[in-house]
DNA sequence: CAGTAGGCACTTTTT
DNA sequence: GTGCCTACTG
């Protein structure tokens, strides 16, 4: 369908108006109930264009209506990539090019693929149970696999283990091996057999080299005992949900010739994510029909670290042959400092395909912020400074709703949820553990999972002795061993050692009678009774619920009250098996929403939402980057937290400010730090460097700490006069004063570390925390620290000092930092 | 078998 | 500094 270029408006106004109104914490929806309508209008036969086209401008529309061949939509941040990709659904429908049935939309988070039925459902005007097929990749496999589970071993009754399932499941296979659990930890192989799994490996192609290099060689073993015991569980991880579905088409081309004939047009988000194994699915059903349109942004690639493979995207058009590619590069959310700075600090990456986003975005209310970088002395002046400028803000009218800190590590939150806290501001923490991941309600779900399936073993041993009821590792020893020799489920194995003389009388009762409960509940479950009245039966009969009246501490209550929160939301399910699907594969809860709050997040946690005003914290090296991600992947690492802080900036709509601290406590011991490379990366028109505030210096301004800060670091010095730049690669080349660590060549390459020697690459500058030589000082020698002042040594662990400060007290303290006096 | 003390490690997180 | 896991002891 040809576009002509003037029927539509050159500047959207719809997007930008969303943008402009909105400041919740949430990205911006598009179209209500008019564009439902229109959309219902379009899909009566009619000449003129389709009408929900209108607001798009001409890179949108064009991503939309091309709807033939491979399409990737290279989408900047900012630039309307949820309404392409639910417009493109629209399109498709109202053109009468398929049913709804016949479109694949694959989302990675359960919340996008919230967000997407939603919008969908707004623009065809119809509830989201239209599209069957839009969803995670995890939840479209499961249904896949559900119709086909026993050509892969299973059967459609079949569980999917949670993290915890897994590590118990990879324990016990390490423990039956006889290997040193300690030093071959289950963690350590759940996290490879997760990364052989996301590339898509099955225990045959793992190769010979990773699989040697665990446990002695015995990887690949362990990973085929393991499958195998999931298999006699009927279980699959969430690696297999993929892995599963990408053996059954390759081992049986008539089922993915179904599924490619089935699938008319497939639609992936966020495609910078996907790892291997996704994309082998994704590529198995485009080989049967290329209308596949992935959208994504390889700038804000930043789950390398668990399997997204930046290449996918970065070879779209070599995988996708004819591929068409599209770029989004009109910002409807920031003004022009914030896209400067972002644009050029992620300029500063190679491995990218390169866009150039431009705005028009102008914040009239106020002038037009640059983007703000300001120094404190200690993460606790970083606190009660940001915390200060949230007042300052929201005595200006602005809503805390439209305030964001997003930090690198979550240690960092606390400090900020102190100061709040003290300040009776009150902040929402996203992201962090689950409501499913939460002990109690993993164990309520064990209960239930063992009513329904007396085979889940990991289930009966989550919850047997739980509360406790003295079955102990003796008497679990023994049910275990008849299990396996019998090869039949726990369950079973306890009640058929009910009846024998080999465990003691009171175990033996005690696991007669649990045995017993469980029968009485799966009876009544059977005539009928409800799942939540069951449910409630089962927690209160089997003294779970008493468990936690009983307990004294301060989780206790709120525990209970997520158990009655559990059983609430268990309302909405047909039945106990559902409810439980759910739960595996949708580990998040949404809610909360009361009361205007501002947020706090991790960086990760803030891809694809947007404030008025977002803080970032902690702009340090070693922190930020995060020294683990340039030690372990180097370049790769380095390139990736640079993402990291191009998705920081660009949340931001109106003001982004940006701090670092000198000072920061770090495994427990405080660290000179100094300012992030990333800083120097910042286009010096864009950014304004804020003077350091009278505290500065920390200590109620004795000084002692700020003169010889000043003169100890030439950097800081420096950064806030206009050369501040010069002066900063003048730090790089020359002594790094007393802040401690080797300084070596700041952006240097991406060369593992030279043999020998102390560890200097790229920039090291967190000391290390191990010690390689007995350390220089002594007990009771008087010593200088830039934080701390004078002290006198009164512990030495290798190259840890404990310090007995004369103003601040009693400290741990890296010999580094510290001098003679 | 259960409660407690010392030892260790500690980025990011979805399904 | 703190939380979590293990090993020891009552």
């Amino acid at each position: 369908m040809p576009h002509s270029s003037g029927d539509h408006p050159p500047f959207p106004t719809r997007a930008d108006a969303d943008t402009r109104m909105g400041a919740a914490a949430v990205p911006a929806r598009g179209g209500g109930s008019g564009i439902a309508a229109r959309a219902q209008a379009a899909m009566r036969p009619a000449a003129a264009p389709a009408p929900y086209l209108n607001g798009l401008n001409p890179e949108q529309r064009l991503a939309v209506e091309s709807l033939d061949g491979p399409v990737l939509v290279l989408a900047g941040a900012g630039t309307g990539k949820t309404r392409v990709l639910t417009t493109r659904i629209g399109h498709i429908l109202a053109s009468g090019r398929a049913y709804p049935s016949q479109i694949l939309a694959v989302t990675f988070t359960n919340k996008a693929a919230r967000e997407m039925k939603e919008r969908v459902g707004q623009l065809i005007g119809e509830g989201a149970e239209g599209m069957p097929w839009l969803g995670t990749f995890h939840s479209i496999c499961v249904k896949i696999l559900r119709r086909h589970a026993e050509l892969v071993g299973l059967k459609s009754g079949f569980s999917i283990l949670d993290t915890d399932d897994q590590i118990r499941l990879i324990k016990q296979i390490i423990q039956a091996e006889g290997l040193d659990d300690k030093r071959w930890t289950a963690r350590a192989f759940a996290s490879l057999l997760d990364g052989w799994k996301n590339r898509g490996l099955t225990p045959d192609q793992v190769p010979e080299g990773e699989a040697r290099a665990f446990a002695n060689g015995r990887g690949r073993s362990l990973y085929e005992q393991y499958q195998e015991r999931l298999s006699i569980l009927n279980a699959a991880d969430f690696g297999d949900l993929l892995l599963h579905v990408i053996t059954l088409f390759k081992q049986h081309g008539d089922i993915l010739k179904e599924y490619q004939r089935r699938f008319a047009y497939m639609l992936v988000d966020e495609y910078q994510d996907t790892n291997i194994a996704q994309y082998l699915f994704l590529r198995l059903l485009a080989q049967g029909n290329t209308n596949i349109c992935c959208v994504g942004d390889d700038d804000q690639s930043i789950y390398g670290w668990r399997g997204a493979e930046v290449d996918n995207i970065l070879r779209f058009e070599h995988d996708f042959p004819g591929a068409r590619v599209i770029r989004l590069e009109r910002n409807y959310r920031s003004t022009r400092h914030i896209l400067a700075a972002a644009s050029h600090l992620i300029a500063h990456n190679e491995g990218r395909l390169g866009k150039t986003l431009f705005t028009d975005v102008v914040d009239e209310a106020e002038e037009d912020m640059p983007v703000t970088v300001a120094a404190v002395w200690d993460s606790e002046e970083e606190a009660r400074a940001i915390g200060d400028e949230v007042e300052a803000l929201q005595a200006k009218g602005h809503s805390l709703e439209s305030m964001a800190i997003l930090v690198r590590a979550s240690f960092q939150m606390r400090e900020f949820e102190d100061r709040f806290v003290t300040l009776g501001v009150n902040y929402r923490v996203i992201g962090g553990p689950r409501f499913y991941e939460r002990m109690e309600i993993r164990d309520a779900m064990a209960y239930f999972r063992c009513v329904v399936q007396p085979a889940d073993d990991l289930a009966f041993e989550r919850i047997v002795n739980t509360p406790k009821r003295g079955l102990g590792d003796a008497s679990l020893k023994l049910v275990h061993a008849y299990a396996r020799a019998n090869r039949i489920p726990l369950m079973q194995a306890a009640q058929d050692l009910c009846h024998t003389e080999e465990l003691r009388p009171k175990a033996r009762n005690t696991l007669r009678n649990l045995l017993a409960d469980f029968d009485r509940w799966r009876d009544q479950l059977a005539s009928g009774m409800s799942h939540t009245d069951l449910a409630e039966i089962v927690l209160d009969e089997s003294g779970y619920t008493e468990m936690w009246r009983a307990d004294r501490s301060a989780e206790a209550p709120g525990r209970l009250d997520n158990l009655k929160e559990l059983i609430r939301s268990m309302d909405e399910f047909e039945s106990m098996t559902g409810f439980l699907e759910h739960v595996s594969l949708v580990m998040d809860r949404d809610g909360q929403a009361e009361g205007e709050k501002i947020s706090l997040m991790t960086l990760h946690s803030a891809k694809g939402l947007e404030f008025d005003t977002v803080f970032l914290p902690g702009w340090e090296e070693g922190l930020f980057p995060h020294q683990r991600a340039v030690d372990e992947s180097g370049r790769a690492g380095l390139e990736e937290e640079r993402r990291l802080a191009y998705v920081g900036i660009t949340r931001a709509r109106r003001r982004a400010k940006i701090w670092f601290a000198s000072n920061r406590r770090i495994h427990g011991m405080w660290q000179s730090t100094i300012p992030s490379r990333f800083l120097d990366e910042l286009p010096a028109d864009h950014v304004e460097v804020q003077e350091p505030s009278r505290s500065y210096g920390g200590y109620g301004g004795s000084g002692y700490g700020a003169s010889r800060f000043d003169t100890s670091d030439p950097f800081q010095s420096s950064y806030s006069t206009p050369g501040w730049k010069r002066a900063q690669r003048a730090a790089g080349s020359g002594a790094a004063g007393g802040s401690g660590g080797g300084f070596a060549g700041r952006m240097g390459s991406d060369e593992r570390r030279k043999t020998g020697g102390p560890r200097t690459i790229e920039g090291e500058l967190v000391a290390k925390s191990v010690a390689d030589e007995p350390s220089a000082f002594n007990i009771g020698e008087r010593v200088f620290h830039l934080k701390f002042g004078y002290g006198a040594i009164t512990g030495i662990e290798g190259n840890k000092l404990t310090i007995q400060f004369e103003k601040a007290g009693r400290k741990k303290v890296l010999d580094s930092f510290v001098e003679r006096h």
